[in-house]
DNA sequence: TAGTTTATATGATATTTGTCATTCATTTTT
DNA sequence: AAAAATGAATGACAAATATCATATAAACTA
């Protein structure tokens, strides 16, 4: 991993803090945090960290996108969710005192701060309403998780499909008039992780979806053309 | 739901305190929470709580089984998991702060404790050990979501029939020499709520296993006879 | 740029799993 | 105890999905 002190900008300035769990934090416990970050990896296919691993600290992304993902005995990978901007990265197997239960890939260019595990839960356990913000949010993540499960079991693979590419236009979606692009490089292979199937699954399903006028195919890029389809499609009444 | 003051046990006297997340709170702590309780439902079939509502407080679980599952929009039960002695029920939605993420009912009859929201909260933001402790469970609640959602997109439903069956076993298994008797009732229907497939399927693979020798079947008891058998054929190297 | 590798796409096919229908067994109700 | 309701078991079938094979396109490398 590359460490760039003097790219590091203090978190105190970091644009990407007030969408996170930091925001908040008072002016000094900021700064306690900021004296001890760094910033590390940028650049795609980086590991963040691996599964089995012992966690050291915490992972802030400034920018970019990571894929959190665990590897199933099969080989394929589970992608369980997207981090970018604001989000943190590892602390629940800090928190759990256990070791990674899953890894994170860099995939696109990112600058990302580490924390060490001493500075964090020091200004963590110190701070009841930043324990609080940060129970609340592995609170949630446990919900989101449990829905995540239920559709697994409960739907099929063209619903869940709809319904990622529905998230993905609402993440990562560049507004063109009716369409929205998504503006994010995931190979067929890595949907399918989303998704939870075979990346020839995938491939035939966009094809569907693009015959049946639902989305567009421009490369790698998806074009979602018809949301409120997908979201009929995906029986997702959100 | 019955309550009955009469019956209540006090927490520093409970038997099941021991294996819970109480198991680190002092002795005052414990009282003070202890005067707050109220014992409560114990019958089969009752619903301690829908998801949706509002968490008034969490629930302990001093003997007895619950179900803890999510209903589909198919209007399948995805079952999440079975809680028991000592296990906390609904401070994750608490701790959220959003409505419960599931429901949650009784399978065994069950002696079950009520704790109101304040005391409960109070005791925890109180108590930093108690605080890390639950958070603790938090964070290890996801990796094993982490883990079941996986299983469930790159696993077959015998793999995963296989692994229900031999936690099973090991949750409520009875010793019987070779074999391990199931000491719990549930219907195929709920098994398959547990896998995350239809009834139908859960019976032929039953069939299938009874005839490999694998289980016995006993009405709705199920017999393990091949536990290793069903390792194997899980593909959980556990 | 040509050659090589890798990713995408599509067809053919097998397998898995779900659905519907029916029978049989077990509980529950009257 | 008889009748009714529910749950379990099984067969027949349909649908969904995975796998394997191959073709084409795109990306990378020498």
């Amino acid at each position: 991993m590359s460490t760039n002190h003097s790219l590091n900008t203090p978190c105190e300035l970091c644009a990407s803090r007030k969408f996170s769990l930091f925001s908040d934090l008072s002016e000094t416990q900021v700064c306690t945090i900021s004296d001890h970050k760094n910033l590390i990896s940028h650049r795609k296919g980086q590991i963040l960290y691996y599964e089995g691993t012992k966690p050291l600290g915490i992972f802030c992304i400034n920018s970019g996108v990571v894929k959190v993902y665990k590897t199933a005995s099969n080989g394929k990978e589970q992608i369980l969710h997207l981090a970018q901007k604001g989000d943190f990265l590892g602390y629940s197997a800090l928190l759990g005192e256990e070791n990674y239960t899953n890894s994170a890939m860099i995939i696109e260019d990112a600058k990302i701060c580490f924390i060490p595990k001493e500075s964090f839960l020091s200004t963590l356990f110190n701070n009841t309403p930043f324990f609080k913000r940060i129970t609340k949010a592995l609170s949630h993540e446990i919900g989101v998780m449990e829905e995540k499960l239920t559709d697994a079991t409960q739907k099929s693979i063209r619903e869940r499909l709809a319904y990622v590419l529905i998230q993905l236009a609402n993440c990562y979606g560049i507004e063109g008039g009716e369409s929205q692009r998504i503006d994010l490089i995931l190979s067929r292979e890595e949907i399918a992780g989303m998704v939870g199937t075979a990346t020839e699954s995938v491939i035939r399903l966009l094809s569907e979806f693009k015959k049946d006028n639902l989305i567009d195919l421009d490369g790698k890029r998806i074009i979602v053309k018809d949301k409120r389809g997908l979201a009929r499609l995906s029986d997702f009444y959100a």
